[in-house]
DNA sequence: GTATAAATAAAAATAACTTTCATTTACATG
DNA sequence: CATGTAAATGAAAGTTATTTTTATTTATAC
């Protein structure tokens, strides 16, 4: 992502184009495991000087607002963050050994949010879909190590 | 639930059948909304006289993984547990204003299991599945309030 | 350049959970 | 029924991810 991009986002959405904020999208752009505000801290600060582990947290909540960035869930129940160019809606196919995260359109969830609401009387407002297992690489890693 | 089918469900999952565990059982099932594990803890603590917080979790994590209960996700990110007597494969709709769970059967899932299967040359797992929204007298009451 | 609201750092606080370890209890066995 | 044993529990302390607070700095509109 160019810097200029970046900012051109961030001015989107009402917030100032500053050098830390740029930095946490930088770091996120690209990359294809998710990460922790943590590991995003330790990244980027060796670039920047220094930035404080809050204005880490600030910002990838903003960004996740936005919907620039997703969380993703995992079963030690911290909060990870992934970064994906594909903008329209979609959900995540995510590697529970190696975190690698890979996008998947289908999400299908339109005609059953219908059946819900008619069924319950209801309104369906939002929905979370995760589909967890062993991507390619690490599933083949696996029947070689059980051989 | 029965006390004796609680006990029943301890035994077969290799649980010794104790108080705790029945009077969480008790607790949980029937349980239209999802509670959290202090919330547990402040319902049956009347009932039992004393239990430490940190049985009420463990009992929780123990049920939960045994699928006995669910665990649903919020926004707080903290830990909420549901009962269901639906024991089949399923998943929930979630009142995100009064946290009131209903199943539904209906997953679709096994088709995109193989679809990203396929596509990526990984293994699929599990899934997260979980529709949001306000259900049927919550959506009347925002109604009335709008108007 | 300057004003101003927004952003940030540093430190402290929060709170949800977890661990430890000494004590108690369910229950299998005789 | 008595009893041995592993499993379960309570109390207290510990952990740690995340958030709040407040004084200072900075992006940006004018
Ligand atoms: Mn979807
Ligand atoms: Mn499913
Ligand atoms: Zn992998
Ligand atoms: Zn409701």
């Amino acid at each position: 992502m160019e810097r200029e991009q970046g900012a051109l986002i961030l001015r989107r959405l009402g917030l100032k184009a500053t050098p830390r904020r740029l930095e946490v999208m930088q770091c996120l752009v690209g990359e294809r495991m998710y990460l922790s505000a943590d590991e995003v801290w330790n990244r980027i600060r060796v670039r920047l000087g220094s930035i404080g582990l809050p204005t880490v947290y600030r910002i990838l909540d903003e960004l996740a607002e936005a919907r620039v960035i997703t969380r993703i869930f995992s079963a030690d129940r911290k909060q990870y963050f992934f970064m994906c160019a594909n903008q329209e809606h979609h959900h995540h196919f995510v590697c529970d050994s190696c975190r690698r995260v890979v996008d998947f359109a289908q999400c299908g969830l339109e005609g059953l949010a219908g059946e819900i609401a008619s069924s319950t009387g209801g309104r369906v407002l939002s929905h979370i879909l995760q589909v967890n297992g062993l991507c390619a690489e690490c599933s083949r890693t696996e029947s070689e190590v059980a051989r």
